[in-house]
DNA sequence: GTCTATATACCGATAGAC
DNA sequence: GTCTATCGGTATATAGAC
């Protein structure tokens, strides 16, 4: 479904067993790293099952990046503190599953398809809907500049930061790149 | 069509003509899809002259994406309008290459050796003299936020803009984007 | 210094038996 | 539905002749 945490259900069939490890192994190790033969191994069935289920590797790596169900960050607030409801949302920890998406689908656009379904992905999540609820002049030019400084920090959270990183200094990362964020959000002079 | 163009003077051993091709395919087509053979290729040698001058596909990347005579942004000026040039400096028409020199590591950053090239490269072009001319609370913290700022400018202007951008909207980006890393420059409340 | 030839290995995808 | 077997192609890297 989302392409959030490993579920802790059981897939229901091979087919879902495929997607669950293949979203796994795409996620740490690239698409280019990962082969058919490494996520059939690790899913215990025969290669050639993996294709006959998804037709090609990249279809199977659109399927497991989609973020169907991924819900976006709550923009029913107070404008006034968007910004670091924005930023909160994209580091929080329980997110983490979509940060590991969001990388993998950076590493592999270089693929045009890919590249589709980031700019599609990012304008869904972060995008389009806060351009909505932006005033004043470049509404649009606003809310792309604030998807790109998401998709800064949740690469520089996922590439520099060290897995353990404490609530405190978590905070404070939200709070002063929230300020940079509202500063995109407040109408400019 | 595509097939690199080295870039101006003309160089001066056959090691040079390798990266110089080489570099050119990188920035194009990323690491993975980048092969040997068709480095040498595109160079007019043979596949094993490139094993031979630069030992491995990896050590080759590696030297060619040091952006060693990278200049940084000027950093002398006033404070006071520094996230404006900081941008201005990543978003110039000439620094194009640099800007594919960067998506080049992020896609391959899921090599441990190129991750440690990525950071090694932000932090010396865009962190640590920063953080230097910040006073204020958490100075190390807000500089490599700006720096998680400017690699996502840097990528969303790669991925998403059209090649041919006006220089109004250039101009109208930088100003914008330029107030939201100066929030991070000031000192905090 | 440069090339030919090749070793060795992995890849995505297909055909067809059970 | 699942597997065996394999096709046709790619890759990095090496050994050695010229």
């Amino acid at each position: 479904m989302t392409a959030a945490e490993p579920s802790a259900a059981p897939p229901r069939n091979t087919r879902e067993l495929i997607a669950r490890f293949a979203r796994d192994m795409f996620d740490q190790r690239g698409y280019s790293a990962t082969s058919v033969r490494a996520v059939a191994a690790a899913a215990g069935i025969d290669p050639a099952l993996v294709i006959r289920y998804f037709g090609s590797k990249e279809e199977l790596f659109l399927h497991v990046t989609g973020l169907a169900g991924q819900p976006g960050p709550d923009l029913h607030g107070p404008l006034a503190t968007l910004g670091t409801r924005l930023v909160a949302h994209v580091l929080a920890p329980e997110r983490a599953g979509m940060r590991r998406t969001f990388m993998a689908l950076i590493r592999a656009s270089d693929y045009d398809r890919v590249r589709a379904r980031l700019q599609e992905t990012t304008g869904r999540l972060f995008v389009d809907h806060v351009s909505q609820r932006l005033s004043g002049p470049d509404a649009e030019l606003r809310a792309k500049l604030i998807g790109a400084q998401l998709l800064g920090i949740i690469q520089a959270w996922t590439l520099m930061v060290p897995d353990h990183v404490s609530e405190a200094d978590l905070d404070r990362a939200v709070e002063l790149y929230g300020r940079a964020v509202q500063q995109l959000i407040d109408a400019p002079a």
